[in-house]
DNA sequence: CGCTTCCATGAGCGCTGTTCATGGAAGCGG
DNA sequence: CCGCTTCCATGAACAGCGCTCATGGAAGCG
């Protein structure tokens, strides 16, 4: 017998919220529907999904792989329903949902969704903050939570995860210091959490001007604002510089600069979807205000 | 609304049969019902999927895309329901799409299915046969027609297509004569149409002792035949030439000779289920018998 | 001009998924 | 030890959907 598209919500559900009846909450159901539903998806699979407990609902071994691919036959179908309307020359509507490092929201994030709105007023967004360490955001891609992740390249991901993407900006670090220090680079370093490639490491490395940083922050806002206060001086991507205060002067680096590379991943249906080659069209629009290219 | 399972399945019915009545014998419902049932999709998803006429019916482009992405949300659904009974420690059923070229299937599919079938008997198999021209076997697998395909490595798909894959067998080429022929390498060479890759033309290209064909067998065990009774010599894959009469025998070609490389592909959400990876697992298993090894 | 072959439509009916009402089990605090 | 709370389970009743049956209309074909 076939699962309906609504137990698969419900299933989806029960994982998140950890309990029946936070799942019915956040359906707007009643705890009885989804104790028959989850059940009724047992009987048809000849499963048990969730450990019940004291503590609510655990997906058991079964009930995880379920809940994983249901998600993906919950994103399909909605895939399906979006294309196919936009297909016959509908209002394209779904809702895209976006993993993304802070920065890149920051920056890379608003004027895209600015233009697709523009011209898709049906679309909507959830835009999902994920550290950049780790999986990061491609794993968000990976077990269904979102569409779309922003990452940095080079992505070494694991091949057999599938998933396929292509690249956003390509941009240069730069230096930026206090515009009032008389000797920016006898400034202390102050080092940003999400310079973590390797190749940028190196660079690092190699820079014998360079101190050793001495601050470490996670948030390039509260950097820049630290620079801004005398602090120190840093060296962060191009446009992370871009809408600095004007206590903050930049410096480029030169040919020899270390560069970070964002591109996008998405699974392969995804890739396929309207909606989502809108919004990577969108992405590689220019970020970059026009005066700093 | 939700689409239903059973929609998805007159979708896809309805595009196979290019018919309504076609459709509704092959599902075994009444035409009525599958009627009833598009009508419902299409109310559903605000589009009309298929133009009906005399002729029966022809998806519109809203229609193709709802078909192609309803058979991805039914292959995943099936996949749910499988791995999650596996997952459990339930048997293994689900029934695997095998889209391979007739020499793979011949020498690598019996002896691997023979294994899984062993220890899943529940486990059931469509093998379609595909020339490997053109797209080949991937395409069977981009479209939905199948889950796993098997291919002539290296394959240059587009990597849009998002499939993922791997390698299962390497062997080299040999050469193939009548038994009885007292100088071989006289004889007319038999050439066979799946020797297509751009590698194996070039080594052909590059031995001045073999003399340029005279025929082209599209199959193999027909080039066989042929060599058995003496029309002339061949150059096949090692695996081709290991089920031969004791008519032919077999010369090998040395570590020059060229090499042609088995590999498999699918689709992301499929190349997670545990039935295609226990499929490939044994198709990595030693098909070739030990006496040629 | 029948005949056949398409699809459309309305009526009726059974199944499924929901709510409502209720009950049982298990921690938690006095 | 005993309420109190917070989980999930279960049975009854009802509504909507998805099916069949019966019928009708439109268009090619000899």
């Amino acid at each position: 017998m076939d699962l309906t598209a609504a137990e698969l919500r419900v299933l989806d559900a029960v994982e998140r919220t950890g309990s029946f009846s936070a799942a019915a909450a956040t359906l707007d159901l009643t705890q009885s529907a989804v104790s028959h539903s989850v059940r009724m998806t047992e009987r048809k699979l000849g499963t048990v999904l969730f450990d019940r407990g004291r503590h609510g609902a655990r997906p058991t071994p079964a009930g995880e792989r379920a809940v994983l691919h249901g998600r993906g036959v919950l994103r399909l179908m909605d895939v399906l329903r979006a294309d196919a309307r936009a297909a016959s020359g509908g209002e394209l509507d779904t809702r895209l949902r976006i993993a993304a490092f802070r920065s890149a929201a920051a920056q890379l994030l608003p004027p895209a969704l600015t233009r697709l709105t523009a011209r898709h007023p049906q679309l909507s967004y959830d835009v999902s903050i994920v550290r950049d360490v780790g999986g990061g955001t491609a794993t968000e891609v990976v077990e269904g939570r979102a569409d779309l992740a922003i990452v940095n390249l080079p992505h070494r991901l694991p091949a057999s995860a599938g998933l396929v993407g292509g690249e956003l900006l390509d941009e240069p670090y730069v230096l930026i210091h206090p515009t009032r220090s008389p000797d920016p680079r006898s400034l202390p370093l102050i080092d940003w959490t999400e310079n973590c490639s390797t190749e940028t490491q190196a660079w690092f490395r190699a820079q014998d001007w360079l101190p050793p940083a001495t601050i470490n922050v996670a948030d390039d806002t509260v950097l820049l604002s630290m620079v801004a206060h005398g602090l120190g001086m840093a060296v962060v991507p191009e446009t992370t510089a871009a809408d600095r205060a004007p206590e903050v002067t930049v410096e480029p680096l030169g040919p020899t600069a270390p560069r970070r590379t964002i591109g996008y991943l998405t699974t392969p249906p995804l890739s396929r979807s309207t909606a989502l080659r809108e919004l990577v069209a969108e992405l590689r629009g220019p970020p970059v205000p026009l005066d700093r290219r």
